[in-house]
DNA sequence: CAGGATATTTGACCTGTATCAATGCGCCGA
DNA sequence: TCGGCGCATTGATACAGGTCAAATATCCTG
């Protein structure tokens, strides 16, 4: 193992098409590295950050899997997202200094701590980094609010199909199938984040099964018909 | 009419407690008047922006307020939120140069316009400037996710409740009533916003006033027991 | 001031999803 | 290899909120 191997860099990143370092040149590629200030490893089930933690850092995911949550006060959980490598997480925390939702790794994972002030200091000195940050803040708005899109307008047929497409897309943009995926979340969860019920969330994946658009298999899903998830998702798209 | 009641100039705007001087010193203040190129008066009902349209500008709200909307491709409208003076808009069209959602007016207002190259480059003199824009970034975010917990976990009673509280608490931040309101938008426009039928917004509105929580008559909403609100938004923080 | 368009309220009925409950599957540790 | 437990599936029933419809109120315009 050489200290490269070992040394956080972002130049030699297998992730640095979907990363922070989008469209970075080479220079501004190495000046990246000094952002990162080291990784961490989140065992499956636990906690990156949790609600009322003080902020510090954004954290770009590498490997593994996570979930971020908000509640109600008595304790009523959402799902506010579903995140996978190469995503960043942690914007939360920068209203108030201290985080905002909870953060769950779903699998064993490891992310880059890149402390916030540093990110701040270098995006002062490279606008193209500075870009990409209000980027990265302004497409989460814009996620959000097509969730929010999803939970007020949508049926329950219609935010399955919405999930999985979505799902699939992210994941084959990291290079794995255009239809086969395995689920790193419960039922439960699912529901949480799409706003029904668990039962709701598996009965709905029997009739997708029944109507031979996907094969289930507890958390093994293979989507067999994408044209009609689209059609499920947005009535008008057809044909 | 003095020049100085033309020129646009944060330096003495009476929102500047509220909007984006936030924090800021005199000599900072000062720098942010540049920052507004000019000032828009937007007629009600009309768009200060919509879905596609190119994003070169954020906008501070002078006066009037505002309500946003994504629609899905077959048409469905989704309101993702209400702004009013000293509020910031235009977020959403970072990402992709282009909005991402629809901006329109709803009574008579005026925007403070601020190029978005603008902003960035101020903030990256000004730390202080540049710090205060992600925060309001970040509380888009927290915002949005809030709204998710409404839609996704809360009771046609509970998101009404919770809608009301947040308005009046917005409202006496600027100086208004603390118990009385006036609503700016139809019940058709609170539905979309709370993820309901228009019909239902009509009967909860009904349903507190029978049970004098509130006093309603059409858009004008006096409430009387701002702790009922509390206690039905928040079962569990029952005295 | 009349008249039509638009917004709101209210009623009756229906449906999608929640709820409650039981069973089944699969993984993990002893 | 065998329990045991968490997760998933499926069924039966209930209900919140949606849908359809009609009456009323308000606002704008000529």
């Amino acid at each position: 193992m050489t200290p490269e191997t070992i040394k956080v860099a972002c130049s030699n990143c297998n992730l640095r098409e979907l990363c922070m370092p989008v469209g970075l040149n080479r220079d501004e590629l190495q000046k990246l590295d000094d952002v990162v200030s080291n990784r961490r490893k989140v065992a499956q089930g636990e906690p990156l950050y949790r609600n009322g933690d003080p902020f510090t850092s954004l954290y770009a995911i590498r490997t593994g899997f996570f979930k971020t949550s908000v509640a109600s006060e008595d304790g009523r959980e959402q799902v506010t997202g579903f995140q996978m490598a190469g995503e960043i997480i942690g914007l939360d925390g920068i209203t108030s200094d201290r985080h905002n939702c909870n953060a769950v790794a779903l699998e064993d994972a490891e992310v880059c701590v890149m402390p916030f002030a540093n990110i701040e200091h270098l995006s002062r000195e490279f606008p193209v980094l500075q870009r990409h940050v209000h980027k990265i803040m302004s497409r989460e708005i814009v996620r959000d609010q097509g969730v929010m899109l999803l939970l007020g307008n949508m049926r329950a047929e219609e935010r399955l199909a919405a999930f999985l497409l979505n799902l699939v897309q992210r994941l084959h943009a990291r290079g794995f199938s255009r239809s086969e995926l395995v689920l790193r979340m419960t039922r439960d969860e699912i529901g949480s984040y799409l706003g029904m019920k668990l039962e709701t969330v598996s009965r709905t994946f029997s009739k997708f099964s029944e109507e031979n658009i996907i094969e289930v298999k507890q958390r093994w899903v293979k989507i067999l018909k994408p044209e009609a998830l689209k059609k499920i998702f947005n009535p008008d798209s057809c044909n």
